[in-house]
DNA sequence: GGAATCCTTTTACATATGTTAAAAAAGACC
DNA sequence: GGTCTTTTTTAACATATGTAAAAGGATTCC
């Protein structure tokens, strides 16, 4: 499902819809700043995407070809291994969000993003910014820098799960982000901290 | 310790080292074709380094600024988690390896890079490196395809800790690298595998 | 070739987490 | 407001892995 912002320009239904894309050109200056031209480029390729809550903004099967930014609202990533759903990863409002071991090889992603409130996201077409890092190196030293960036995390994160008990990881989630127990269920937190719902449990009643 | 190999110009010793970087270029070339220009300029910034079994190639605490590619030998990252030694990860013949949470943050790294076996490396200076990438856009677009897999296995990995039992982990590390067995103490694949060197003895009594 | 060191296994016990089922609590819908 | 559904907690039991200590093997080094 995808809504596009209304159209401000009502005699001419045919020129770029507008779009707010000031958040995300924001996000991507804590990276690196961009040329106008490179942004005009970049926003030439965006989509407004809004989404209801607990709907699928990508559904499992299909290949990645959109990176997300959310603009407002929280996702996560999901799939089932045997028959259970397993959160992957949260994304909260100002973030990228993407399902990169598809958008890097072209393969049918397992994964699905989910929305966990009422969503809008800003949707950049991965196959356009492809073809966009051709003519405007600056667009693919910024997306390198952003991946690097996300790489690092992803091997933080290895370090956090194979070495820390589920109660360590529990204490340093909320600590990180404290609202995500007021806005995600705990059978998602307890799936993506690689724990049952009922160890969760028993966890959080020792407090 | 880094030692060169032989200089064959003995009439000049300034001219740039001889180095078979034959492999290096092979593994790139896996990810994408480049220029000779890059390919010569890449040559110059390429050292090789040769290094004796359990010693260390880089130590804890330094900034990582070279990226390894090993020519021979077999070596581990590793650090220590409340003074117990684990190994994060291990690099065969033919595959790049470096502390990528020090290579893209700047900041020192915890962790270690040791030889398991005599060992021969080519190493690419990483400032350097990110300085070619100004002038050569196909350089910066090999080590991002480089850094996208890399992330891509990252990323396959947390859900292959989080969701397979010690014994499973262990069964499909050495279906997919046989002789790692044969080449590598059983304390170190232990730790890879997030548990206790007993654990896996015990696992292992099961066959 | 013997001593010292390092690596691996075994044993016994402790603990964290999984599994299943049921009850309680919270939220969604007419 | 009350019913239905979903979410969360609790209980009882099973199992995998951790910890500590000791013993057996293998390797290194003089």
């Amino acid at each position: 499902m995808i809504i596009k912002e209304t159209n401000t320009n009502m005699m001419n239904p045919e020129v770029p819809i507008y779009h707010n894309l000031q958040p995300l050109f924001q996000f991507f200056e804590s990276f690196q700043n961009l040329s106008s031209s490179s942004k005009d480029r970049i926003a030439s390729i965006c989509t407004s995407v809004q989404i209801p809550k607990n709907k699928d903004l990508q559904a499992i099967g299909h290949t990645c070809r959109t990176i997300y930014f959310v603009k407002k609202g929280l996702c996560r990533i999901y799939y089932y291994k045997d028959g259970v759903d397993i959160t992957e990863a949260f994304a909260f409002e100002n973030s990228l969000i993407a399902r990169v071991e598809s958008l890097f090889t072209g393969r049918p992603s397992k994964k699905g993003i989910q929305t966990l409130e009422d969503s809008v996201f800003i949707g950049i077409a991965s196959p356009a910014l492809f073809d966009l890092y051709d003519q405007f190196p600056e667009i693919e030293r910024l997306f390198r820098k952003i991946f690097e960036a996300a790489y690092v995390e992803t091997v933080n994160r290895i370090e956090n799960i194979q070495f820390h008990t589920a109660e360590e990881r529990y204490n340093d989630l909320i600590k990180n982000s404290p609202d995500l127990l007021q806005r995600v269920p705990l059978k998602h937190i307890a799936s993506y901290l690689g724990i049952t719902q009922v160890s969760l449990s028993r966890i959080r009643a020792k407090y």
